[in-house]
DNA sequence: CTAATAGTGTCTATCAGACAGTATACC
DNA sequence: GGTATACTGTCTGATAGACACTATTAG
């Protein structure tokens, strides 16, 4: 029980990030394809190195800014998902990886590949397509991908987490959106409405109204002082 | 980004377990008093080094049955928690942390410190002593355990976790004061009888009733399969 | 006008909480 | 019988889901 380094093969710490946001209706991921072995040419999640003396949550705000080219308040959201630490996740040396799950609020989704850099390398892909094959993405990346969606799901239903998928001012139907494709389901607009707009500190009016939509403008709302709902939304 | 381990100072990866029961109707961690610096002679929660061909899992497996001397099947519950990696949360090198919540069934509790080596080292403190000082557990683990804590009080609400803190067989009445030791309020027996046994696969009745006790027999359970409650348990 | 979307009202089945009442043990 | 605990029944207010209805825009 001596804490001596050199009693102890070496361990990389590095952090992943599952980026999601909304792409024409769908749950989509933030992917970059990979330039080495191994998985050379492989979609992956994001990544890098935790730096010596930055702390975790740090590490993951700054892979996230790196690799979106998004300032750091544009995330609405960053939260530590879990960690894998499996011997042989990585053929090259043992890697301990922490996975945090960042959102995207749709209206900056388009700048994320093209600031990002190459545009090739990296973009947003289909959560869907993504988990569908098993070795779409390298190394245990499917794993962490699917436990980030079931964790995002889950927080939606008691948590003011939707709103981080909208831009700062927003909609009631637009919010339905968000809990439909991140759900899968489609939902009861009506019945939507009156639930979402009682959960007390939810959504605050700003007072302006859309227009030029087709029908009846809506009320903007902003994301209000709740951090957590009740009553909850519950899946349908 | 290249995996090159010399060129990244060294990082210890441990995991931390907060082993959670119930003694004399108070909820109870397991906790070990250090033997060297720093924090030396204070409480910490009990952990060791990850081996070089062990999962994250196993390890916190290993560690569990290590410190409290119980068979590994007596556990009844073992989760990851989350990773916890400031830069100086240990003083001598960079440690980042894997935390696990484990639970003990209140039936095996009495045997863990004396199993577990020396009786003056290692034992069951409450967790409400343990929070209720800042320092008074070693590096980040008062945040820790508090963290540990609030998961099971989220996770009795809608899995059937409360279970693992019962024997394998177990009452309506002995479930309830799980729940009302954990959540630290009193439930209305009646009421939470009908909604427990409402609950589609979580008690599986054994045909026993108690005898011996004060009043009415009651009919003993055994845990059902169900790894989600619906309707959910909310607390009061 | 029509089409489309926003938002409200209402009905019903279900559920949580309060609590009366019944069942069955030990003393 | 007395007391304690297990369990059941009933009432009431809140909530979820279904859906009729009204409101307000664009074209």
């Amino acid at each position: 029980m001596v804490y001596d380094p050199a009693a102890h093969p070496p361990v990389a710490v590095t952090v992943d990030l599952a980026v999601l946001t909304l792409v024409r209706g769908t749950l989509a991921a933030l992917v970059v394809r990979r330039g080495e072995e191994p998985y050379e040419g492989v979609m992956a999640l994001p990544g890098g190195f935790v730096r010596p003396t930055e702390d975790l949550d740090a590490a993951a705000g700054r892979e996230l800014t790196e690799e979106t080219g998004l300032g750091r308040r544009v995330t609405a959201h960053l939260e530590q998902l879990a960690t894998y630490g499996a011997p042989d996740r990585d053929p090259r040396m043992r890697v301990v990886t922490v996975a945090y799950l960042a959102l995207v609020p749709v209206d900056h989704a388009a700048e994320v590949p093209v600031a990002g850099g190459d545009a090739a390398a990296a973009g947003w892909a289909p959560v869907g397509t993504l988990l569908a094959s098993p070795g779409g993405l390298a190394f245990d990346h499917g794993r962490l991908l699917a436990d980030a969606v079931e964790r995002a799901r889950s927080k939606l239903e008691y948590t003011p987490l939707a709103a981080a998928f909208c831009p700062a001012e927003f909609t009631v139907a637009e919010l339905r959106t968000v809990y439909e494709v991140v759900w899968g389901a489609p939902l009861d607009p009506r019945n939507f409405h009156r639930k979402v707009t009682g959960v007390p500190d939810f959504l605050v009016p700003t007072g302006v109204t859309t227009t030029g939509e087709r029908g009846r403008p809506a009320v903007v709302y902003r994301s209000g002082p709740a951090t957590r709902l009740h009553p909850p939304m519950l899946r349908p």
